[in-house]
This record gives C-alpha cells, sequence and structure tokens, in this order.
DNA sequence: TACAAAAGTAAATTATAGTTAACTTATATG
DNA sequence: CATATAAGTTAACTATAATTTACTTTTGTA
C-alpha cells in the first residue's frame, strides 16, 4: 500500500508528487512534476489555483500532466504564483565570445 | 554610429544583439533577447530557422519580441534549434522537505 | 546613396488552445 | 466500504495563436 509515496495529514487529499531532481537536464515532463509537487506540497487544490489565476481546471490539468500544447503566458503564470521560475542556459558552444567593440559580456 | 553594438563581417546583415545576463532573473524579455542573440551569433537568418522548424516567420518574430501568447512548444523547438534550455528554479519557501516517507531527496 | 537582403508588419483565413459544464475516476477518511 | 472531496476527462463552443501572402522598414555594403 505504497507503491510511490503518499503523505495523509491534517487538510484532506495529500497524494504527494516528489520534487523531481531538478538538476537533471530540462523536460516538459520535469517542469509538469515540479508544478504539480508545489502545489500539492503547499497544499493547494488544483481548482484554487487555476481560480486564483483565472484559468480552467482543464488547463492547469494539461501543464501538470507536461503537455507543452499551451500558451507559455499560462506556464507562467502557474509558476509564478508556486514559487518556480526558469533560469535560461546556453550551451555555448556556437558563439563569439566579447568579439568586436562589445561592452556587455554574456553569461 | 554604434549606439548597441553591431558587427559586420562575412555574412550579410549582422545586427548582433548580445547575450543577456543569464544570471539575472528570468523574464520573456531575457528569453527573447538570449534567442535573438544566439541566433544572430551562430548567423542564421530568421527565415532559416522558421523554415528549419517549420514555424511561421511571424511566430519567430512574436517569441524573438518576447510576446508570451506563444506555445510553448514552438519556444522549445527554437531553443533546442540553437543550443538553449530552461533550468527549473524553485524558491524552497513553502516546501515539506523530507518528510514522512519519502525515498527521493528533491531540489 | 542606391541596392539587396533580412527583419518586421498587416490582414484574411485556418487551426487549435482555452473555456464551460457535466460527468467519471481516484483518493482519503469516517 | 460508504461517503466526500479532489483530480481528471469529455464534448461543444469560443477565443485566439499560427499560417499565408504581400507589403514596409531597416540595415549593411558596394
Amino acid at each position: 500500500m505504497n507503491q510511490k509515496s503518499t503523505k495523509q495529514t491534517l487538510g484532506r487529499v495529500v497524494k504527494g508528487t516528489e520534487m523531481p531532481d531538478l538538476t537533471r537536464d530540462f523536460s516538459p515532463e520535469q517542469l509538469a512534476k515540479a508544478i504539480t509537487a508545489k502545489r500539492t506540497g503547499m497544499k493547494l487544490k488544483l481548482v484554487d489555483v487555476a481560480e486564483a489565476l483565472t484559468i480552467s481546471k482543464p488547463t492547469l490539468v494539461k501543464i501538470e500532466k507536461g503537455d507543452i500544447n499551451v500558451k507559455l503566458s499560462n506556464i507562467l503564470k502557474v509558476m509564478e504564483y508556486l514559487g518556480l521560475t526558469f533560469s535560461i542556459i546556453s550551451d555555448n558552444l556556437t558563439q563569439n565570445h566579447t568579439e568586436g567593440t562589445s561592452d556587455d559580456e554574456w553569461y
């Protein structure tokens, strides 16, 4: 009776999804898991988050299932609400590093 | 004749946009700039990238302008093509760290 | 400064993401 | 195991992102 990990505590339904390893390479699934993990960790109901952000339940479900056919704006709304953010990573393979009259450095 | 930074070299049009500071907090503008910077740095034409990814020019333009009303799938296509990726960051403020019968750690 | 090539814009159309409402399934707890 | 609550699904509809084509603007270079 415990294949993945479940926590029943104070509130009601608490089917805890663990935080994915954020050091791994990005993938839509990882993002989806991070969102669900954060939301459940904060003990927020899917419907409540959807209402708070005025996005529909089906859309939030799509996001938490890792569907990438979703507007970036909706994903950012959810992430911001839950205290998640992105960091952009460049592979720095094809680049002209500080060549010419560049003022600002990069990365 | 050089307010921002321009590089004219081998090919044709090379209005170099510098790589934004990726250590700063994420913003759609930062993402847009990183994409444009990478593309121009790799000396790729906007139209060619659009064609290679079978997305329309107007859509790529929207992406490079920081418009967030765009499908995540299209943004990911562009990023992957240019060697850019995301990293997910959690603020770790509201979380039940390794509480209960959790097997995997997180973050 | 004229020319060519890339970037960006506009309008009409098509494709599809998003919504709403009702329903089904899963999950916790009494 | 019955019940309540949250999660997830479905279908019809609406809103809007994406495409196409053509045009305008910008930018580098001869």
